[in-house]
Formats: structure tokens, sequence, C-alpha cells
DNA sequence: GACATACTGGAACAAATGGTCTATTACTCC
DNA sequence: GGAGTAATAGACCATTTGTTCCAGTATGTC
């Protein structure tokens, strides 16, 4: 609390004025993130054409996200995937948020996932709803090793396959 | 605490007497964990002698492992990818334990991917070890979905798809 | 049964938690 | 510039945290 309120340049009465709790000021945290994820995946996806090159993109810019830019520690993760494990289980709201957000990351992936690949080639809708979970879900798991202290190496390789399990894609 | 040590049937002295502190106590924990799942792993594997039986199967152990049995919440996750998410990011202690626990999974998962498939065909070292991570990375994000409030029906496909880019691996 | 040793319940501890209240400051509008 | 409102700092509160201590009770040994 005190670390929140010294990064908000807020004091306990501030706060509370704004918020009615620290639950209901951390919903808006949520809702907040929720946009400026959607900004960013989306901004990512401009003027790429191409189906493979868009999922990379999505990834790419979804790590750099997880990355934690003042390197306090390496990897911040993902609010979603963070919120999830850590709250997820036992708070009902909150998990009817975190809902909203993987619904969000998934309809990313599943415009990237759509586009037409090098060949012109595009899957049937099954394919790509099936694939965009499966690259949602991938990157989940790959941000929890990231947290468990893997190597960036091996992140990256954990990245390259899941980016080649979507281009396998005819065999879904 | 007190939840804790009412599940142990422990008073605080004793719990003391037996453990340094909380931390401590929960390196110990991470310890059974592992082995525990060690052990459930291997017992999934008994018998099994196809790659994409083999596959589905740990899928299926690790998802009833982290499915709660007391039922107090639907999903209790994988100790493995919770803690990376709670406190892996600060703890460097704890997060060189979850490693071990990553690289059991993923010994568990090369086991099982490098049998040879129902044509007798068995994939080359470099495939199984990429793949093994790509299961590894796959159920964790899994589970975070899971604790996400995701429905079992999605989380089904998840894992379906997870298994068809298992059996895809030629193409890795 | 006597005695040392190990265990345990519960009081006590300091520090931190989320949250409230009040007294004061800052701002706005006339 | 003054009245009325909004924002704020900081004291205060109850509760909970992890941990220690002590006094009492089992436990085992001879």
């Amino acid at each position: 609390m005190p670390e929140l309120l010294d990064a908000m340049g807020l004091g306990k009465a501030s706060f509370y004025n704004a918020f009615a709790s620290k639950h209901a000021a951390f919903l808006t945290v949520l809702d907040c993130y929720f946009s400026a994820v959607d900004h960013v995946l989306a901004r990512a996806l401009e003027g790429v054409k191409n189906r493979d090159e868009a999922a990379a993109c999505l990834l790419d810019a979804i790590l750099t996200v997880a990355r934690d830019p003042e390197g306090r520690t390496v990897w911040r993760g993902c609010l979603i995937g963070n919120t999830a494990l850590e709250m997820g289980a036992r708070d009902e709201t909150v998990r009817n948020r975190l809902n909203q957000g993987v619904r969000l990351l998934r309809r990313h992936f599943a415009k990237a996932l759509s586009l037409a690949d090098s060949d012109g080639r595009v899957l049937p809708d099954s394919a790509v709803s099936a694939l965009a979970l499966h690259a949602v879900a991938g990157i989940q798991g790959i941000l929890v090793l990231a947290k468990a202290g893997m190597l960036e190496e091996e992140l990256r390789a954990a990245k390259q396959t899941l980016l080649l399990t979507l281009k396998a894609s005819p065999l879904i």
C-alpha cells in the first residue's frame, strides 16, 4: 500500500476519496490495463498483412509489455495472468473481468490468424478460433516460465515453437 | 497462517519448532510437491507405448492434479505456476527451485514425446526437446486460463489443440 | 517413580495491513 | 477578497502478519 501510494503520489485520504476500496481501485487498474493492451496490440498489427508475421508481431508485443522496463526484476509478466493465479480462484468479480481480458487477447490473435498466409491461403474460422485460443494459452504459459526464471534463450525457443505450431495450422 | 496451522493441526510453537520460518516451510512444500508430481506423472506414463497417447496422458494427469478435489474452488492450479507468478519475480531462492520443477515437467514430456508414434516413427531429439518445452508452456497457459474463469469446454478445446500441435511435430 | 528431553498451547510482540476521521489547505466562483 | 466546496496530510484505529517466549505437559530412559 505505501508503495502504491508513493507511486501514485497520493496520500491515503486522496486515494480513498478517489476509490471506494483497494479492491475497487484494482478493478479500475484492470480495465486500464485492458485498454492499454488493446491499444498496443492493435498498433502491433497495423500494416501487417501476412498471417505468420502478424502472429509473430503479437507475441513480440505481448512479451515487450511483459518485460519490466524499470528493470526491478526482469519480468513483470501480464496483469491478466498474474491476477488470475494470484486471486482469480477466489474472487469472482475479478475472474469475470479477467475473462474479458482473455477474450481481448484472443480477439487480437483471431484477427491476426484470419489474415492470409504468404501463399494467399486463409484458414477456416474454426481453425482461427482454436489457434487463437492456443496462442493465448501459449504466451501465458511462456510468461509463467519466464517468471519461474527460465533462461531468455529457452524462452525464445518456446516462442519460436509456439509460432511454428501456429503456422502448422492446416493440420488443425 | 491460521488456515495453514489449522490444516496441519499444529500450533504456532510446533510449526516454528519444525521449520525455521514460513519461507523455509514453503521451500519444503515445493520439494514435496515436486516429488509428488514426479510420482504422478511417472505413473501416468506407465505402460503407455504410443507417443500421442503418452502426451495426452500427461496433460490429463496434470489437469487432474490442478483441479481442486475439495471443491473450494474449481481450480487450484499447479503450484509451480502459482508460485512463479506470485513470488517468482522477487524471490531468487524460490525461482531456482521453480526451475527444477519446470525441468521435471519438461523431462516427463520429453520422455513421452520420445516414444514412437502409431506408425512407429520416432522424433529427432531436437524436436522432442522443443516440443516438450512447448507442452510445458502450453499446460501452464491452460491453467492460467482456467484460473481466469474460462469455461471447461474451452479449456478442453485448448488442451485438444495443444495435443494436435504436439502431433503435428514432424513440422518442427 | 525420577529425571531429562522434547513437544505444545497460548500469551505476547512488533510491524504491517486496509481503512477512517479530522483539521487544514487549496481551489473556485461570485 | 471572501464564502463554500473539494482535496489533502497525517494522526488514529482495529486487525492481521510472522515470530518469540514461557510455562506446562507428554514422552521416553533408567
